[in-house]
DNA sequence: CAAGTGTACTATTCGAACTAGTACACTTAA
DNA sequence: TTAAGTGTACTAGTTCGAATAGTACACTTG
């Protein structure tokens, strides 16, 4: 379920939650489901059981995920919702991205061809 | 001429190096022009000297910038090309922001809105 | 010659990330 | 009840890259 790239210049417990997030944004983890125990997943992993719980608990504090002790971490009703305005915010990332892709000669074709590519991905029809 | 945010996770000297590849895709900096010197921007930024030096060795390394001992550092010939071709291989990383703005529910209108600012800021015409 | 330039080198500090180990409270199922 | 599995908390230590500190050398310009 998880990939980690432990020579990535992110932080492995980076890398976790942002794929928890992800899989919150596709629907593979939907609201209840529940996510690899701490020590499950230190062992699938190779990687300290600490750096687990470090990840998990910042996706506690973001309210993605609720943890029972002793039963195990899920995903909360309004994960998703959270993501997505929390998402919103990357558009500006998207347009700095942009402009510098522009001042390398980058056309606007090109990008169009990246955003059909996007929406694609995601199965989506061309009026969204 | 340079901003650094030492309270950024990048590196200062990866800092530098950004802006003055900024610098030659914007046309701030053309082929001959003489960046500052080590010493003298280390005094500026109040950073170490070493530091400095990083950055430089490496935009020497790239081709981006030539270093004539006793005179100072330059910018090449063909660093605008150099950059140009590196900067094409981000249009994998626009796509997977798109991607990720897409499953956030960003809509195709306001993606091409921000590519639309984006060529403005270049001061571009509408046919690239 | 003096000042400014790039370059090279070693040693040191610093902080984030990560590891190591232990302990405790809880839930579930045999 | 008991054992196994769960989350949580804590301290200590390691590791590594980034940055600093300081020195030294060779070169160019005026």
């Amino acid at each position: 379920m998880f990939r980690i790239d432990v020579m990535s210049r992110q932080p492995v417990y980076e890398q976790i939650i942002s794929q928890v997030e992800q899989f919150v944004l596709t629907g593979i983890l939907v609201p209840g489901s529940q996510i690899p125990s701490v020590r499950s997943l230190s062992v699938e992993l190779s990687i300290n059981p600490n750096t687990i719980q470090k990840a998990y608990s910042e996706l506690d504090r973001r309210g993605l995920i609720y943890s029972v002790p002793g039963r195990g971490c899920f995903i909360t009703e309004n994960a998703m919702d959270i993501l997505s305005s929390l998402k919103r915010k990357q558009i500006g990332d998207l347009e700095k991205l942009m402009y510098e892709l522009v001042l390398a000669g980058v056309t606007r074709e090109e990008m169009i061809k990246c955003m059909d590519n996007a929406f694609m991905l995601k199965g989506d029809k061309k009026n969204d």
